[in-house]
DNA sequence: TAGGAATATCGGGAAAAACCGATATATATT
DNA sequence: AATATATATCGGTTTTTCCCGATATTCCTA
């Protein structure tokens, strides 16, 4: 866990909002056909959608949060699907209470 | 409490140093005339020294940090002193464990 | 195997952050 | 008042981040 990778990737708007979303997807987001919200997350298509930015800067975004270990990715299929990784949160809130 | 704001004043390898040092002023830097660490915090000059940056970065680094809620200032004659509002680093686990 | 759909990667322009040196301000001392 | 010390602020250069369009890759289906 590096600390300053995850601080960087949650210092952006748009991130923190991707993050919020993913916690409750079955708030935020219309089901799909494959969409198993808890068990493989959201597509890059549908949380795209809701950023209103383009393809090419989400992808990246949520390549950056996978990178600091706040999601985790599954492909299936054409679809790569992003959910959260609640333990990189958990240890988070941990290091910053007791280490930081 | 802004958390954009916050992750932007954690993603900076030198400020996060700082608050590792704040955590622990005796050990970390000399007991001084004036410095009372657990009451008042330590001045700036005895930060900056540890940090190897001028004189204006560490201080805006400092009010950064002060802006963001992650520190308190007072000053004393012609010093000011810093120290960690540990309040907030609470409120700051706290709001990620439930909330982020 | 050709074409389409979803995602990833690449190159770049604009905006923000990281620093710096110079200078301003505030306080203390003589 | 003049000088010295500690800190804050300002203006500017370099580096990083933001975000885009274009293109590449991967997988699916006809």
């Amino acid at each position: 866990m590096d600390q300053l990778t995850i601080f960087k990737a949650l210092s952006n708007k748009t991130r923190l909002q991707i993050l919020e979303w993913l916690k409750e997807p079955e708030k935020y987001f219309s089901a799909e056909e494959n969409a198993d919200f808890e068990q493989i997350g959201v597509c890059v298509g549908q949380i795209q959608q809701k950023c209103g930015l383009t393809q090419s800067t989400v992808s990246e975004y949520l390549a950056l949060l996978l990178h600091a270990g706040l999601l985790e990715s599954t492909r299936i299929g054409q679809w790569t699907y992003y959910k959260r990784n609640e333990e990189a949160f958990q240890q988070l809130s941990d290091f910053i209470k007791s280490a930081l």
